[in-house]
DNA sequence: CCAAAACGGTACTGATCGGTTCCGTTTAGA
DNA sequence: TCTAAACGGAACCGATCAGTACCGTTTTGG
């Protein structure tokens, strides 16, 4: 049964491990920034581990709702993932993407967090694969591989340089890799 | 004038800042593990960012090193690159690209590890920007940072696949970059 | 051989970490 | 309206963080 502070919590947290880091975000600012009591936090998670966990799971369900509005805004096609990243990486807040900043971050693979976040690239894997199906294109599977190493390669390179260029040859190759 | 204690200060931290993160990485572990006094780090160190900076120096220039030598082993083809970095994701203690990692955990960019990490970046893309050009392929600089994405896509998918099938898929995608 | 530099160990600082407990207030449903 | 749950605030806990100061020992070069 969720309540207000719940949510807040994981508004909050969402917005600040995304902008400086997982390990880099106390709880102490958490609540503060927040306005959450310390005491309710631990009403609602069995600690921070919970809290990050939480967080990630919704920002993956969220975040894969957010691609396939935008994917069918922008005509419906595969190529369609690489124009809508190219929108988050113009973004001012842009941080790159948080699962694999959770990967890197949270080094132990049986972690929960470092779970989350291979889940969610291959929940991402298999959205592909079904847009690449739809569109009849052959070896669907191992092209979603393909694809996916793309957005991620244009990801950690955006996050770079800043632009969203990396987006557009990320596209470029994708394309490329259709024609073949 | 480095002395043995800074070499092993720089080789500890190296190690355990790759195997589990720079922020996850206290001194208290650095000083124990390498055996050097808590006030011999700081005869070395102004303290603990200026210990990052210097070990992403010296990996950077390290891991370029290997580059090239591998790449010459490999036959000296742009392609071989990809090779290379095969090799490497198959290794038991392989955790991603130190650089991509920083990036990611140093959010700062103006921060010095982060400026670390974009130079080398910047110096990797030069280098295969000449091997292309070595080979005389068309258009050198805007392939390299193909290649480049393509790398950091291999890599943090191989973080997540723990497999070097990745590299394989990238050397692909360049071999039709190139042919195109 | 001897002096000076480099060194390892220990004890300390203030700040912050995640986590626990208690208390008084606010909110919301029966 | 009244009760019970949800809540915010604050005082704690032990552990660890980066960083400082002083100690006696080892190493090394002139």
């Amino acid at each position: 049964m969720p309540t207000r502070a719940r949510e807040r919590l994981l508004d909050t947290a969402e917005e600040l491990f995304y902008a400086d880091g997982i390990r880099a975000v106390g709880l102490e600012r958490i609540l503060s920034t927040s306005g959450v009591g310390r005491a309710s936090f631990y009403r609602h998670f069995a600690g921070k581990d919970e809290l990050v966990v939480a967080v990630l799971r919704r920002r993956d369900e969220r975040w894969r709702q957010w691609l396939d509005e935008r994917v069918s805004a922008l005509g419906g096609g595969p190529l369609a993932v690489f124009d809508a990243i190219a929108e988050r990486f113009d973004r001012a807040d842009f941080r790159g993407c948080a699962f694999i900043n959770t990967m890197v971050e949270s080094a132990d693979p049986a972690g929960g967090a470092h779970q989350v976040a291979v889940a969610h690239k291959q929940a991402l894997t298999d959205y592909v694969a079904g847009l690449l199906r739809t569109h009849g294109a052959p070896r669907p599977d191992e092209t979603a591989e393909r694809f996916v190493l793309l957005m991620d390669g244009a990801t950690v390179t955006a996050l770079r340089e800043r632009s969203s260029a990396p987006a557009r040859r990320a596209r470029e190759l994708a394309s490329l890799l259709l024609a073949a």
